[in-house]
DNA sequence: TCTACTCACGAACACTGTTCGAGTCAACTG
DNA sequence: CAGTTGACTCGAACAGTGTTCGTGAGTAGA
């Protein structure tokens, strides 16, 4: 029995005496990962999504994470597949297919302003997420089933993904009203001979509470779309 | 005459001896970085735009960049609003009211393209940047004097301006034609079962050569905007 | 009972944006 | 002409980021 050994002997029954119950800790999965990251985006914002952060709040070192996620580009993919499944898609309707269209985007709107700044996830994540896949799948039957051609289709789903993926992004980053107060007082600063129209219409350009830009844009789509075939 | 100065003597002789022309290092300035910062994104994109990089092909440290620029925030703005400057506004033509707007919004989108993922920076920017507010000054011109009112005008330039970044943030991304084969192959894989539109219109959804998808989308929303008032 | 094998994770690496404070120089002022 | 002011430069550092490596512990199978 060498000097070794004597301090291993020590060490184990210090640890012994300071382990009444360590607890088996719970093990890390994708889906503690996955939670754990949504009420962090929810709380704090996307910017504050973090490796360290999410590992710190499941206790733990940044490297746990790494044997569950490839990437930080990876984990966000699984926050919009995970947002994606909470849209339900309706059977399609072909007497009321333009308001289902925009009740999808309504959904999928909803989900990304409640976890703010990440549809900057959103536009970065490859197209061939299966979750997302299954909105597109959904949408492109309802635009089918409107009489629409399966290439006017196509292409009117990428752009309206699009553009809820960009208005949600800018919501999230113009947050209150004083933003809001402040840039009509600058507006109003402006030359009116250099930009007459911007002031004259400066309350107007302003203006649209809610969704209603949201909406009015969706319709402009659609509606053109009914035209065009 | 103590140790100190003897030193100071010492390497007053060394530095004469060896700055035969250190030639005045020609000064900072705001454009030097932006122009510096610009083909860094050509050339590398977006990501690779570090302060650190500017200020390393500046052959400067990082901290001299911040008596000239708030941010890093503050230099993306500026950089959008030299890309903004780039583009010409036409002076509003009733008759051609809609090409006009498509043009302003392909200058700006092959300004985006030409420094990838600078969109991003584009989405971030806040609006009342004096140099895209000069684009929003003259396509509300052209709106209204294609006879749209000024609120369908003031939200439809929104939605045209989002749509371009987004546009461009997204082609940007998915860099090249590999990355589009991988996609189809991946999309053949699907089971007809559960996604039987977009297995059977997989080509229709991948196609569009050039700038199709652009113009679509944006004669969509012009096109309903003359419907709709 | 011994051996694989998967998972957890402390430590480190190479980065990032940003600040501080000391130093340098030009231009105005008395 | 001397002196001071004020703008500019920049080395060093700080706190934070994503990611990898190697070690160690625990479980499952032979």
């Amino acid at each position: 029995m060498n000097r070794k050994s004597r301090e291993e002997w020590a060490t184990q029954i210090a640890e012994l005496e300071q382990k009444p119950a360590p607890a088996r800790k719970e093990p890390i999965t994708v889906g503690r990962i996955v939670t754990t990251a949504l009420t962090l985006v929810e709380a704090e914002g996307f910017d504050a999504l973090t490796m360290r952060r999410v590992a710190a709040a499941l206790q733990t070192g940044p490297a746990s994470l790494y044997a569950h996620v490839r990437n930080k580009a990876d984990l966000d993919d699984l926050l919009i597949g995970t947002l994606s499944r909470n849209v339900s898609v309706p059977a399609p309707d072909a007497e009321r297919w333009r308001e289902q269209v925009l009740d999808v985007c309504g959904q999928l709107r909803d989900q990304f302003l409640r976890y703010p700044g990440i549809a900057r996830a959103a536009l970065s994540a490859p197209p061939a997420n299966l979750d997302t896949l299954r909105i597109t799948e959904g949408l492109l039957g309802i635009f089918l089933v409107g009489g629409v051609s399966p290439q006017s289709a196509a292409w009117a789903i990428d752009a309206v993904l699009l553009y809820v993926s960009g208005y949600t992004y800018e919501s999230s980053l113009r947050g209150g009203q004083p933003d809001r107060a402040e840039m009509l007082a600058r507006l109003r600063m402006l030359p009116a001979s250099r930009f007459p129209h911007v002031v004259e219409h400066v309350d107007t350009l302003n203006s649209g509470e809610g969704h209603e830009r949201f909406e009015f844009a969706l319709r402009l789509l659609l509606d053109g779309l009914a035209t065009a075939g």
